[in-house]
DNA sequence: AGTCACTGCTGAAACGAATCAGCAGGAACA
DNA sequence: TGTTCCTGCTGATTCGTTTCAGCAGTGACT
C-alpha cells in the first residue's frame, strides 16, 4: 500500500533491533568511556517505520491529522519510537524552534538560607506542570555575579527569567533581564513595568492585628523588630496594615521595641524593655525568630503567653509551631509565591499579584 | 595585506554597525513581540571582520595560535566581537559538541524542605564556579516524577546528574542515571558503584560523646531519637560513634528515649521520661529539634541545662544558636557537602568522600 | 625549474530536529 | 481526454556552531 522511499535503500520491513543500536555510531572507534551511548535519533525512528523524517517528526509532534498522514503510517512510527525508546534532543529542537522549555531562576540568597526555599520548590513544581525545567543561580548578592548568571540564561535561551530576593523588596532589576520575559518573585520593579508576586504584606498586617484586637488586646500593643531599610516593603507595609485595623478599632501601637530580626537581638531588646519598667499587654514581632526571643525575655521575666501578654508574628515559619505555646504567625506562602510566578511567566500574565497571607494559628493570643 | 574573501561580497571595510543589528533579521514582517530580539551571531561577527565563520570560531575559542591565525585577523574578530556583544548560542554549540556545560540536581525534598537546602547553594557555587549551571528537579519521592525528571535531563544531554536525598540513606537508584555520569549526594549507592559523598556520621557520633566525656558526663548518659528505618545510615552510624566513643572511655548509654525526630515527639518523650523519675546528667539528640523539645521540658521540670544536665546534637542548624543556653552540635556540612558533590562530577572522581562533621560549640555541655 | 614546507586561511559537512514547498498518483469532474 | 482536486507523503533547507580536510601563496632549498 505504500512505498518505501528513505534515502538509505531502506524497504519495508523493519531491520532487527540490534542493528539500529549500532547503526547510530558513524565513527568508529568511537566507544566513549562513560558518557551518553549514542542516542536514538528520530531518523532511526523513520528508517525503522519506512518513512521520511520529514513524516516522523509530523507524526510524533501530533501534526498528523493536519498533515493528512496515514492511520497506518502514524501507527508505524509511534510503534517504532516506542520501540527504539526514542526520545527528542532537546538540544536541536530548541536550535530550531527557538524555545526551550526552561525556565531560569535568579536569586540573591533564596536557595542557601533555609527561610525561603520554598520559593524554589514551589516554582519547580509549576515548572514541572508546565512542562519546563528549572535552571538556578545563585548571585550571593554580587552584581558581577548576577550579570555574569543573566547572560549565562540568554545564551541558553531560557524561555524566560524568574528574579527573586529573599527579602521583599523594591528593586532596580539589572537591564538584560528586559531582554526577555521576566517576572519578579517577591520584589517588585522600581519602574513598576515588569510582572510580579508578592505577599499582600498590608492585608497581613491587619489579620496580625486583627487576631490580637479578637482576643481583646487593644492597648499596650507594642511593635517588636527593626524599621527596615527603604528597598523592604514587608516592614512597611506590615506596618501600615496594622495601624489601619488597630485605628479601625479607635486604638494605636503603643510602641515599638527595636531590634534587629534575630532570636539574640530580640531577645536582648525585650529583656531590656521588661528589665526597665515595660509593660505590654501584647507584641506584634515582625517574624517568628523575633517572636522566639521575646518569649525567652517573657520566660526569664516569669510572663506567661497567652496569659500575661500575647503575640502574633510574621513568616508562619516551622519554628512557629515548636514555640510553646505554638506561636499565632501570619505565613508568608512561599511555595505558592514561586508557583504563581512561574505560571505568570508561562501564561504571560501581567501586573503585581498580592497573595494573601493566611494566619496561622497557634495559642499565643 | 589581506583579503575579504567571505561568501557575501564584503570588503575590508566594516559595515556600519547599525546595518548589522538589522540584516540578521531574515524574514520580513517577523518583529515578535517580547521574546528575544534576533541575536547576533558568528556569521555576523566574521562578516564584520571580514574573516570567515571557520576563522572567527577558531580565534573565539582560543585555538588561534594552534591554527596559526595571524594577529591581524584575531584583533579584527576579537573587537567586531565585543562590539557586536557576541555571545555563542549555546544550543547550537552543545548540539555539535554533545556537552552542555550544564549539571542536573535531583533531590526528593531537599529544595523545599528548610533543612538541607544548602546543599543545593553548594552546588550552585560550585557549578558556577566549573562555568556550569544547575536545572534542578524535585520528585517529591514519587518515582514516577522522579524517572520523568531524569529523562527529561537525559533528553537535555546534561553533563552529569547530581542525585540527592534529603535523610542521608542508602538508595537503589534508578537504572537510567547509570547512562550518564553521576554521583550521589547525601546517599549511598546499595550497590557500591556509583561515586558520592556523604557526612562521616560516625566520626560524628564520636565528636558528640566526645565533647560530653571532655565535660565530665560519662554516666546516666541518653541517646533521644528513633531508630530509623533500616535504609537510613545516619542514625546507625551515629549510635555506633557514640558507642565506640564512650566505651573507649569505659562507660556506656544508659539508654535510649524514643522518639520521633520533631520537637512536639521529643517535647512529650521526654516529659513522660522526667515524669516517670528518669534522670539524665546528659543526653545526645539526633538532631537539634530533638533538642529543643529536651529543653522545653528540662524547662518545665526546673532542670537546667548544662547544670543539671548536659545537651549534645546534630544538624547544626540555625535553630542551635537560638536556644538558650546555645546548643552544642555536631553540623552536617550541607554546603560543603553540595558542593563537594558537583566537583566530583566535574573532576570524574569516583569512591565515596566522608566529610567531617564539625562540632558547633554551644553552652549546653 | 621543480620540490617542499610553512603560513594563514576557507568550504563544506556535520549535529538532530522542524518546516516550507512541492510532487506523484488516483479520483472526480467537465 | 483533459483538467482539477485531494491524499499522503518527501526533499531540501534552516537553526548556529564546531571541525575536518584542503588550498592558495610565499619563500627556501636542491
Amino acid at each position: 500500500m505504500w512505498e518505501a522511499l528513505s534515502s538509505n535503500e531502506m524497504v519495508s520491513a523493519p531491520p532487527r533491533l540490534e542493528a539500529f543500536g549500532r547503526r547510530t555510531n558513524r565513527r568508529a572507534g568511537e566507544e566513549s568511556a562513560l558518557p551518553h551511548t549514542k542516542r536514538v535519533t528520530l531518523s532511526d525512528v523513520a528508517a525503522m517505520a519506512g518513512v521520511s523524517v520529514t513524516t516522523a517528526s509530523y507524526i510524533l509532534n501530533g501534526r498528523s491529522a493536519e498533515m493528512r498522514i496515514s492511520g497506518d503510517a502514524e501507527h508505524r512510527v509511534r510503534s517504532a519510537a516506542e520501540r527504539l525508546s526514542y526520545r527528542p534532543n532537546r538540544n536541536a529542537r530548541s536550535l530550531r524552534t527557538e524555545t526551550t522549555a526552561t525556565i531560569g531562576m535568579i536569586s540573591d540568597h533564596v536557595a542557601s538560607g533555609p527561610y525561603a526555599s520554598a520559593m524554589v520548590s514551589g516554582a519547580s513544581a509549576a515548572a514541572r506542570a508546565g512542562d519546563h525545567v528549572l535552571i538556578i543561580g545563585e548571585t550571593e548578592g554580587d552584581p558581577i555575579i548576577e550579570a555574569a548568571l543573566i547572560e549565562e540564561m540568554l545564551d541558553r535561551r531560557v524561555d524566560g527569567i524568574v528574579y527573586v530576593t529573599l527579602a521583599t523588596t523594591q528593586v532596580a532589576v539589572p537591564a538584560q533581564l528586559r531582554e526577555t520575559r521576566t517576572v519578579l518573585l517577591n520584589c517588585v520593579d522600581v519602574e513598576g513595568t515588569l510582572p510580579g508576586v508578592v505577599p499582600d504584606e498590608y492585608r497581613g498586617g491587619r489579620t496580625a492585628a486583627a487576631a490580637l484586637l479578637a482576643a481583646g488586646r487593644s492597648e499596650r500593643v507594642f511593635l517588636v523588630g527593626e524599621e527596615a531599610a527603604p528597598e523592604v516593603i514587608a516592614e512597611r507595609e506590615r506596618l501600615r496594615g496594622i495601624t489601619d485595623e488597630l485605628a479601625s478599632a479607635g486604638t494605636a501601637l503603643a510602641g515599638t521595641i527595636s531590634c534587629r530580626w534575630s532570636v539574640t537581638d530580640a531577645y536582648a531588646a525585650m529583656m531590656s524593655f521588661l528589665d526597665s519598667g515595660g509593660s505590654a499587654s501584647a507584641v506584634v514581632c515582625l517574624n517568628d525568630r523575633i517572636a522566639m526571643g521575646a518569649y525567652e525575655a517573657f520566660a526569664e521575666h516569669g510572663l506567661v503567653v497567652p496569659g500575661d501578654v500575647s503575640a502574633v508574628a510574621f513568616d508562619g515559619s516551622e519554628l512557629a509551631t515548636w514555640l510553646r505555646p505554638a506561636l499565632t504567625s501570619v505565613a508568608i506562602p512561599y511555595a505558592e509565591l514561586g508557583s504563581v510566578a512561574v505560571e505568570m511567566l508561562l501564561d504571560g500574565t501581567g501586573g503585581v499579584r498580592r497573595l494573601p497571607m493566611p494566619l496561622l494559628a497557634g495559642a499565643s493570643v
